[in-house]
RNA sequence: GGGCGAGUGGCGGAAUUGGUAUACGCGGCGGACUUAAAAUCCGCUGGCCUUAACAGCCUUGAGGGUUCGAGUCCCUCCUCGCCCACCA
């Protein structure tokens, strides 16, 4: 008998389907379109770990399971080859980052199709190849001449060993989302999307998609929309002579206006000197100099809440009070106005500034006896009570009530108006390396920034000897004259080009449309492909894209449909984030920690691919986090073993008419079970099923007791059932068992209801809730012939005998209760 | 501090609408085969009491509640994970 060995059979099948190209998806209207996509990796120069190959091997269950079931698929693959881990490689190396990639993307396609992942390489695309990037820079100059791209100088997060600037998206807890290190802020002129423009449709479209809660509140959260008010103040001396000057604070809680005790703007606040006393300045500036030094990290480490007071007051447009205006670093620059109505009374923050800077506070709302200690720390902040201290008509009212009327009066006056704020920022794109899409910018003295004619596209990235960013806030690219000194396309004068590279995301924000129509060399993609194949059906990924590119391709898209290039404003109808996989002992796997596990190590030990995809699929629940387990390695090579001698110790003898009843039903149990457990995603569950399936015939074959053919058809039905899991030894098995073509293409078993009746049931007893006794019957049996046996079973009479039978309660086919007092 | 999610055997995990808790796998124990081992096949495997079986009692993070019946529903609490975090 031939023994299971993979090694054998897996790089067998995986050239047969290449050759025979049956992964390949053409717009065959016929059969209803699946989009199934893979977030499209970085193709480093690292081996890919199990952690890596759960995301794909999901990807690859729902393609082969929807082929089967009839689905038209589309599971193509690609590179995001753009950033800055090939370009720090080719720093110390010496080999280029086109080199490098090349070389990378070779070794990573080998390692997906080591694993048999159906893909159509036909597809395939580099986000670095110019055929690509051409249409890169086409999205920016279509952004560029809708207002949606721009140039700004401001102060930016800065990476100081990345030496480029970071997207707020891209800065975690005050460090570089690659490196690690901290970031300073740096004044620099930079371009930018305008992603605020579509703040409010990012917010209210997630209604729409279906997606995990805990992405989209990741993303709520992130856009961070807050309604409230705008409110118009007056700059004054103490003893409220107005200077003049004015400037505007923004608040959610309109109620606690009656209560504000002070002001307070961020060191950054623009005109900080108009809002400055004349013998105050020297304390002030100096305050904003080191404010200014400061990381963000070292200000949130300011927890004691410093500030200084700048010598001028500010009027409260509702009541007249006069209050003193403060600059503080708690404050944050970039939202609302930067200068903020400190109200002690119910904001903890200010609350530590009253104590710490002696500002008397003030409660608009009545709190319970334990915050009334205002020299606490302890703040009553729930955002509703009785209006205190705000005088008549308010004081007794609602406090939410209050607050309307009081907006009322104020916006009637003038001084406030309904504004809606926004946490997210406008997302900032340029970056200061060489490996990235040129920005096709041209800047000319006379007519500034100016768009890069679309025929003449791609702006190619010269050829570089050194990659080193030079830390001046300029690309590599500004030392390459050849490639800055151009002429306007517009007044044919002297010009320079852009030498800032895009962000990699600007890349990954359209690929998926790419996909639909790879090849296009006259437009980024056609009209009618795309909306043949788009949206993306089931879109697989982990979630640490939750904030940056699944909100920045979110946006394209809704940028596209504005410009009528598609007719679908959401890129990913169901959105899938597989649990990650750790390390056995609950670490994160990480190349560093050198506790990475990796296929082609696991394949080369005899494991095989398919193995290795049934452990990765039955490891637990595809969207929680798993630790990997090398004896399960070894149990899921066994079924699949189990499966394979299965196959070859069937022998074709007569058995004459016997029954196969059994044989059947298991079939179609197990036929109806996976079917319901993968359109529901539970593969740990669909393969436990084809586990006890496979036990069940190894039973039945030891008992002798079904029909040739019966027994056939069932082992041609384990290969299909099993081919989504583990494409190459179904494929092989299916081929010993004289099918044609291939399981791939085969249509999915369909459940025969006629083969799952039973003749009997088994019947609970329960006594007062506790089970007691099992009946076994025939399926004819009535409702009252069943009461009686329960009542008479052996085990269930003592515990009846004697006592009152209150109530019976009978769940047909379920359970009998009798309940006895 | 805010948001999201999770607590079930020695371990990973199963349990339709509330209806026989612990499927399936790992690990462990025993058996068959073998000169022997590996591999393979078969059986047992939540805890307590019991020589053992039968029977009984207990058990889904803790405590309460609803119900004939709760892992599942409600309330209170505890623990852990992830994300965001001075957003006024």
């Amino acid at each position: 008998m031939q023994r299971y060995n993979p090694k054998d059979i897996e790089p067998k099948w995986q050239q047969q389907w290449a050759e025979s190209k049956i992964y390949e998806a053409t717009e065959d209207a016929t059969k209803p379109k699946k989009y199934i996509l893979e977030y499209f990796p970085y193709p480093s120069g690292a081996a890919m770990h199990v952690g890596h190959v759960r995301n794909y091997t999901i990807g690859d269950v729902l393609a082969r399971f929807n082929r089967q079931r009839g689905y038209n698929v589309l599971h193509p693959m690609g590179w995001d080859a753009f950033g800055l881990p090939a370009e720090n490689y080719a720093i110390k190396t010496g080999i280029s980052p086109r080199q490098a990639i090349d070389q990378n993307t070779t070794k990573f396609k080998a390692q997906l199709t080591q694993m048999g992942f159906s893909y159509d390489w036909s597809r395939e695309i580099d986000s670095t190849d110019p055929a690509y990037y051409r249409w890169t820079q086409w999205f920016f100059l279509m952004l560029f001449r809708r207002g949606l791209a721009y140039q700004q100088e401001s102060l930016q997060w800065w990476c100081p060993v990345d030496k480029t600037v970071l997207a707020n998206e891209q800065v975690e807890n005050g460090h570089c989302w690659r490196c690690g290190s901290e970031v300073e802020k740096k004044a620099l002129k930079q371009w930018f999307f305008k992603i605020t423009d579509y703040a409010d449709r990012l917010s209210e479209d997630l209604d729409n998609v279906n997606w995990s809660d805990s992405i989209k509140s990741m993303q709520r959260n992130w856009i961070g929309r807050s309604n409230g008010a705008e409110i118009s103040w007056q700059v004054c001396d103490k003893e409220g002579h107005e200077t003049g000057v004015s400037f505007d604070t923004f608040t959610t809680r309109k109620d606690t206006i009656p209560g504000v005790t002070f002001i307070v703007v961020a060191p950054e606040y623009e005109r900080l000197d108009e809002l400055t006393a004349d013998d105050h300045h020297a304390r002030v500036h100096s305050y904003r100099q080191d404010a200014l030094r400061l990381t963000d990290v070292q200000r949130q480490e300011d927890k004691a809440k410093s500030g200084v007071f700048t010598g001028r007051y500010a009027k409260n447009p509702f009541n007249g009070d006069i209050v003193p205006i403060y600059i503080a670093n708690y404050v944050l620059a970039g939202y609302g106005t930067g200068a903020v109505m400190g109200m002690g009374g119910h904001d903890e923050r200010d609350r530590e500034f009253s104590l710490r800077h002696d500002i008397p506070v003030k409660i608009t709302t009545e709190v319970p006896e334990e915050y009334q200690d205002l020299s606490s720390t302890k703040v009553w902040a729930a955002k509703q009570g009785k209006q205190i201290n705000s005088g008549a008509p308010y004081d007794g009212m609602e406090n939410l009530d209050a607050g309307r009327l009081i907006f009322e009066k104020m916006a009637a006056a003038g001084t406030a108006r309904d504004k809606t704020n926004y946490k997210m920022r406008d997302w900032l794109i340029s970056r200061q390396r060489y490996w990235g899409a040129p920005i096709p910018i041209i800047h000319c003295e006379k007519d500034g920034p100016v768009a890069v004619p679309d025929d003449q596209l791609p702006v190619v990235l010269p050829e570089l000897d050194t990659f080193e960013p030079s830390g001046d806030g300029r690309s590599p690219l500004a030392r390459v004259p050849e490639f800055v000194n151009t002429t306007c396309p517009k007044c044919g004068g002297p010009a320079e080009r852009e030498t800032d590279t895009m962000d990699g995301f600007a890349c990954s924000s359209w690929y998926f449309l790419r996909f639909a129509d790879p090849h296009n060399n006259d437009q980024p993609f056609d009209a009618d492909k795309a909306k043949f194949w788009l949206p993306v059906d089931d879109y697989i990924g982990g979630a640490e894209h939750a904030v940056m590119h699944l909100l920045y391709a979110r946006m394209w898209t809704k940028v596209m449909y504005d410009e009528g290039m598609i007719d679908f404003v959401e890129p990913f109808t169901t959105l899938r984030n597989q649990g990650m996989i750790l390390a056995p002992d609950g670490a994160k796997m990480s190349k560093s920690k050198g506790n990475t596990i990796e296929p082609g190590v696991l394949i080369d030990q005899g494991y095989g691919a398919d193995a290795i995809r049934i452990m990765e699929m039955f490891i637990g629940p595809w969207n929680q986090a798993a630790n990997w387990s090398v004896e399960g390695m070894g149990g899921a090579y066994r079924f699949l073993q189990r499966v394979w001698t299965l196959v070859q110790e069937f022998t074709d003898r007569e058995r004459g008419e016997a029954d196969s009843s059994e044989l059947l039903r298991a079939c179609h149990k197990a036929i109806k079970k996976i079917t319901s457990d993968i359109e529901a995603l539970n593969f740990n569950t669909a393969i436990a099923s084809l586990m006890e399936l496979t036990n069940e015939l190894f039973k039945l074959k030891a008992a002798d007791n079904y029909a040739a053919a019966a027994w056939q058809d069932t082992l041609v039905t384990v290969t299909q059932l099993l081919a989504p899991f583990a494409p190459h030894i179904a494929e092989e098995l299916w081929q010993q068992l004289n099918q044609d073509g291939s399981v791939h293409t085969s249509d999915w078993p369909v459940a025969n209801d006629r083969y799952l009746v039973d003749d009997t049931l088994r019947v609970a007893v329960q006594v007062n809730g506790k089970l007691r006794g099992e009946l076994q019957v025939a399926v004819s049996t009535t409702e009252d012939e069943i009461v009686a046996l329960a009542q008479a079973d052996p085990k269930v009479a003592p515990h009846v005998a004697g006592k009152q039978i209150r109530k019976t309660v009978y769940v047909p086919g379920r359970l009998v209760n009798f309940v006895v007092g």
